[in-house]
DNA sequence: GCTGTTCTGCACCGATCGGTATCTAAGTCT
DNA sequence: AGACTTAGATACCGATCGGTGCAGAACAGC
């Protein structure tokens, strides 16, 4: 079988996906899924509802996509963070990354991960699983590098992964509250200062 | 003028508003206020729409009454903690009372004074803003009972009330964005007694 | 050129949204 | 009894919801 690489048949399309899904990102993480209609989220990707659908599907899969988009752009600070060589440089690294991104100027307050779908009715129980999921997957990653952490003598033999990435993962998801609330970003800093002040010592 | 306190005059309402009232604010719970139809909201209240009208004004009245009632019930934990003697003791009782509410088995997981309405669109701009100064009266008020414990003492004189408030409010939304993820109970609890290790002693 | 394929713009779909008009039933008042 | 007031049931309102059908425009390969 032949493989082809060529330039796609048909009419091209006349906008860049990706600054569309940019777009369609913020407006998830600005007024929820339910929030967002797809009046404004085309509005803001600046296509018509048409061009969406063949691009992205449809609203659910377009909230997915812009979930993932947000992962890699946004929510970059966590995997960042986890590659920090001590537990508690992870554990730093991951509020301090949560704070900024939270409270960045220019974008929306709080954390997509968290107000795009907390509570919703019939119509946005996709999106409240996939954020579950994705909650649940960051806390995964944390309590495996604190499990290697213990492993390696980074964290002292009696401290407990799960529970330790648990808290610093309620801790992010408070700041993301107080973010959508108005908090400044100063006075988030002093609170994530203030979780990690009693991080067990090594 | 004479004030006469007789039966009102017309028919009666069928139906407890109380208990109509209540059955409301569970939906609000559980699906937040743009996720809650009135077709929702009246079905689980057991009333026509008409009724709804006539007894709570509109859906953001009725979100707003709502929210009263959440508050006297299901959150009266807050106002509890808050007359405990020492602020170790308000902290503690603060968080406790959180992570029961929240995880409250035959009631909605989560707080209703942050899955509410934590991001929405237009429609939903008012439960989101009577949402923002709900936990921040709550923040208030917890601010002002430790100033208060710094003033008698029971808090060393360095210790910062706002950002103790502040500290203690963004956990307990940290534990109720967990709960909707589907936390346990004692889960939350190790979260909320880590939270607590670092409290300033006298 | 022509054909095939895909994108765009617009109108439109049925369903549901929050909210109401209308009529009748069920009470209190004089 | 009869006037008055309010609750309840039904049907309905215009607007908006997520999602499509269709015609024409813009590209590729031939």
């Amino acid at each position: 079988m032949e493989i082809t690489r060529r330039a796609p048949i048909g009419r091209p399309r006349g906008f860049d996906a990706d600054e569309a899904l940019e777009r369609a990102m913020l407006v998830f993480w600005e007024q929820g899924y339910e929030g967002a209609s797809l009046t404004d989220l085309t509005r803001a990707m600046g296509i018509t509802r048409k061009s969406m659908y063949a691009a992205f599907g449809n609203k659910e899969e377009l909230f997915r996509k812009a979930l993932e988009r947000y992962t890699e752009g946004p929510a970059a600070y966590a995997a960042r963070a986890l590659e920090k060589p001590s537990a508690q440089e992870v554990a730093t690294a991951f509020l301090a990354g949560s704070v900024s991104t939270t409270t960045r100027p220019g974008c929306p307050a709080g954390c997509l991960g968290v107000q795009g779908s907390l509570a919703s009715g019939e119509s946005g129980r996709v999106a409240q699983d996939a954020l579950i999921a994705w909650r649940d997957d960051g806390r995964a990653r944390l309590r495996h590098r604190f499990q290697r952490a213990v492993d390696e003598g980074d964290l002292p033999p009696g401290a407990d992964p799960e529970m330790l990435a648990r808290y610093i993962m309620t801790v992010a998801n408070g700041i993301a509250v107080q973010a959508a609330g108005g908090a400044t970003r100063s006075e988030l800093q002093q609170v994530a200062d203030a979780a990690l002040r009693n991080w067990p010592p090594v």
